[in-house]
DNA sequence: CAAACAATTAAACAACCGTTTAACTATTAA
DNA sequence: TTAATAGTTAAACGGTTGTTTAATTGTTTG
């Protein structure tokens, strides 16, 4: 029914064969013209999968939420890691970036925390989410 | 001060020097225990890594907005993304894996469709982390 | 049946990512 | 100043990931 709907014109691609992107398919061109039209720009796409992408890493997750427990400093989190104090800094670059974490110096010793409270709503509706269905 | 604290001992870390873990260094022994003890489970962190790597990726994520307007065909979805539907199939798969989008097959077609509202919610957070600080 | 075609799957490949080793910087303390 | 040490950075490596091409499945229709 729906591929027959009556205010919905459904015509052939004009890109060349080579591409090969549904070239002898048809699709909704309609729908899809207001979803070019709505979708977010690439700069926030982007900067969105940043965020997400520095949370999909189990490493970095255990950071986040070891940070959410307290403060803690470079060589705190590799030990707790189980991985080098090099492997931890490149992991707290990206996030020092992204502005998850925040530091602060003394002596020696670099103090790591959290930077943000979206942070952990993020884990809280991730979470809810793979809990949902067991 | 913190390095210095009372009631934190730090010791040495007994591990092999092949590892190459902190073994010169020291760390907050306490601290480490304690977290240990609170960390979620191995198998909750990676489907929590899971779902977030899903969504750090700019195709998948497009995906994701386009279906929270309107479901969508996998033609529909390759055109609109401009890559191929073997492509598309394959991201569809994982996120079907994951439960984010459902489908329903009608004759030739298969329509798919988001499979859950915390999504949206994840969204709204990364959003609103993003646009916090520009 | 055979032809058309939406969708999935398998194999392959380049680009990316997480980690390590090693070198380097910076700070403290002897 | 020299030794020790916390942390960062650069280079390299192996594994993962997103995509494509090609083959395959399943459904509709002539």
């Amino acid at each position: 029914m729906h591929t027959q709907q009556k205010n919905t014109k459904r015509f052939d691609l004009e890109k060349p064969a080579s591409m090969d992107v549904c070239e002898i398919d048809f699709f909704d061109a309609k729908k899809i013209k207001i979803l070019r039209k709505k979708m977010r720009p690439a700069s926030e796409l982007y900067k969105l999968s940043e965020v997400f992408s520095i949370l999909g890493d189990t490493t970095r997750l255990k950071v986040v939420l070891a940070l959410i427990e307290t403060e803690l400093c470079v060589c705190d989190i590799a030990n707790f890691l189980g991985i080098t104090k090099s492997a931890v800094s490149h992991h707290l670059r990206l996030m020092r970036n992204l502005r998850l974490v925040r530091f602060r110096r003394e002596g020696k010793m670099t103090y790591y925390s959290l930077d943000d409270h979206h942070i952990e709503n993020l884990l809280k509706q991730a979470t809810d989410h793979i809990e949902e269905r067991k």
